[in-house]
DNA sequence: CCTACTGTACCGTCCAGCCGGTATAGTAGG
DNA sequence: CCTACTATACCGGCTGGACGGTACAGTAGG
């Protein structure tokens, strides 16, 4: 692995156990097994470093999301449905305990949140693409993202049972019964 | 007003307008109109502070929802439909743009967060007691939290009136329909 | 030797928290 | 009424440490 991606890991790391006080370019190094000088050669600052890991999500984001749609049988709905077992996938960034919090770190600093908005217009366009009704998909892909932020405030709120039956409801949803108006 | 209230509304518009990362003592002594050796009279610490300041959310919070459960007919999903409406309120803290940076500050130190688990505690037993499907209440709440959390995020996906048709979609799915199971 | 990369030493700034001080009001004893 | 003492509220300078960023001196592989 390159050595760029070991210290946006690492900076990963630090941010999902410590909390995004924590994150310092000389931590980040220091987990990373290198130098501030080597970190600093990598990421000409640390926003730059912030901005390597908000890349890093949306890659991650994206590579799950194009697998789950590979998957997800065709017909209305495909998108939205892909969000939400995307959503649930237990390797995915979404549930990367506190993982996300790198969006936390991006609070600091809000210019780097701009490549999350465009991914966020990305999935809204794709999900107008194929949804009867948007107001629908809206709501449970709203849910999905309340699930990513009760994850990232510590709140505990899916026993792993609970969290399948709530995924199964938000794929019901998306299932339109036969004879039901769209 | 008393002065310990003045500080935490200081605090709250320093997050609100300039981000967490610009929250400091001073900015807040000087926002509030006193000095650093005053708001440290009135919080012992900047810890201290942002413990003020969750809890002027959470007190704003359960008085929105005391309003809004005496404002809603009886039957099952009542408490839901309080949270829907009370999220959609825009006057609310929910809506306050970025207002609940609050929440981002509070990233800082998880353990200030505990107050805010208490309270979402105290919401899921009041949910679980007038919900005939917990599950149904839970999506939609949890959509609740997606709102909040996009906001947070700066991402504008509602505008005023897809805003308004979601949450007319989410309190039709809390109205049980005739007939139907459940 | 040169390029890519890493390590170290250091600088300037910012900020939390401390502390000594001031002002005002209340209270008690004589 | 006056003095001594105490409590509350607030002020602002100081300091020690942390952190971002720079400069520069290596060093290993090609």
């Amino acid at each position: 692995m390159g050595t760029r991606e070991t210290i946006v890991e690492a900076a990963m790391a630090i941010v999902r156990d410590q909390g995004v006080a924590r994150l310092t370019l000389d931590e980040a190094a220091r987990k990373a097994g290198i130098s501030k000088g080597g970190v600093l050669y990598h990421f000409k600052s640390k926003d730059d470093l912030i901005r390597g890991m908000v890349q890093r999500l949306i890659d991650q984001c994206d590579q799950l999301n194009q697998e789950y749609y590979q998957r997800e049988p065709e017909g209305p709905y495909r998108w939205a449905r892909t969000l939400v077992r995307a959503c649930f996938d237990p390797t995915g960034p979404a549930n990367d305990p506190v993982g996300g919090a790198l969006l936390a770190a991006v609070t600091v600093n809000p210019v780097l949140m701009e490549p999350v908005h465009a991914m966020y217009a990305k999935w809204m366009e794709r999900l107008a693409s194929d949804s009867p009704d948007m107001t629908r998909a809206g709501l449970i892909c709203t849910a999905m993202d309340g699930l990513y932020f009760q994850r990232l405030m510590g709140l505990r709120l899916c026993e792993a049972d609970a969290c399948e039956r709530l995924m199964n409801h938000a794929l019901e949803l998306l299932t339109p019964k036969e004879g039901e108006p769209s």
